[in-house]
DNA sequence: GACCTGACGCCCC
DNA sequence: AGGGGCGCCAGGT
């Protein structure tokens, strides 16, 4: 009975959404960069915040995310402090060509990339 | 269990 | 154009 409160399907999707994520951002193109709302209107989490609680854990991951490649809607690098290094998130997407001016990319939608531009899916 | 805080985003001023 | 308010969902206190 989905009316039970007992842990059932919810739980299994929330222990997904996570691996979810780490997929779609595994996915973005070097050089290219996505938004956390664009991720979360692509999986229909309801919620722009879940991604970013999401790549919050991204660097407990045995595969390598490249969550530096997620801003936010304004190409702001809103996530930097959560790097290594306060730096390391612009050096990374320096190193992909990506121009990043005051702590935000210089022209987002030059790099900007949707998930539904996959075939794929 | 109420309250606060986030790697957000939209609306309003 | 820039700043504040509010909704959003999950976790921590």
């Amino acid at each position: 009975m989905p009316s039970k409160k007992s842990s059932g399907d919810k739980d299994i999707h929330n222990d997904h959404y996570f691996q979810k994520v780490f997929d779609v951002t595994c996915l973005i193109p070097e050089g290219k960069v996505s938004t956390y709302g664009a991720i979360a209107d692509f999986l229909a989490l309801g919620s722009a915040r879940m991604v970013g609680w999401a790549l919050n854990q991204s660097h407990r991951q045995e595969h390598f995310i490249p969550a530096h490649r997620v801003v936010n809607r304004l190409g702001e690098l809103s996530g930097r402090m959560h790097f290594a290094t306060p730096t390391l998130m612009q050096e990374r997407l320096e190193k992909e060509g990506v121009i990043v001016v005051n702590d935000k990319i210089d022209n987002i939608n030059h790099y900007f990339w949707h998930p539904r531009e996959l075939a794929e899916y």
